[in-house]
DNA sequence: TCCTAATGATGTTTTTATAAGACAAAAGGC
DNA sequence: GCCTTTTGTCTTATAAAAACATCATTAGGA
């Protein structure tokens, strides 16, 4: 009976996730395969499964993705290719930032 | 002393994985937000945030696309109305494709 | 250089996700 | 319309995530 206080969203959140599963059951249903067929490859439940194709938060990421990479999705809008060269870019720059952070007063993007 | 078998993720999802954990990473350290700070304003632990810039697959989706969110980081390289849109076309898609897929033999992106 | 605060790391407890199995509903092919 | 099989959903049990508290390390500002 204790009430279950669930962790909320921002509507951005919401709209992320709604896409990426959207774009995860579109994708399966036109390569014509079957929740069985992919929760089995992808080596998950198929409540899982169905769970991520309803947008659930609580899915894990590495999941997800895995999902994704099996269908074809490309996050990022890369390939794998794409990926390596972002993520050395991205070592990069982070290597050139402090390593650490003082505490100033902050702005941050709340408009969402 | 259970040997505890790992989930496995593929080449792609692994880089997919870090460059977003990177991308959170930088923005957070450009923008001088502090750990400390940022996991309070979305409401997990600072472990749990730690987690998530180390690129810890098991973290749940949720929190690390609000995160991201939070940093104002685009997702899908769409702001919020551009998501609104994307989601609105596939959901349209979506009513054109069968709701089901019949068990036919499938092909299959297994190039990753 | 010194000092403070940010980050890393670890152990424990609580909460939650996930797997597994079973059942019901219904879509799509014939 | 019928039949098969996909999919939705629920329950239980187990595995794992997340919170929490604490201690250690060290970066970076003064």
């Amino acid at each position: 009976m204790t009430k279950k206080e669930k962790r909320t969203y921002s509507r951005y959140t919401v709209e992320a996730l709604q896409l990426l599963s959207s774009l995860i059951k579109t994708t399966r249903v036109e390569k014509k395969i079957t929740m069985q067929d992919l929760c089995e490859r992808a080596g998950i439940s198929r409540d899982l499964l169905s769970r991520i194709e309803r947008a659930d938060p609580a899915c894990s990421i590495g999941v997800v993705f895995e999902v994704s990479a099996l269908l074809g999705i490309d996050l990022f809008q890369s390939d794998y290719s794409d990926l390596l060269i972002k993520n050395k870019l991205i070592k990069e720059k982070l290597t050139l930032l402090p390593q650490r952070v003082k505490n100033t007063v902050i702005e941050v993007d709340d408009n969402f």
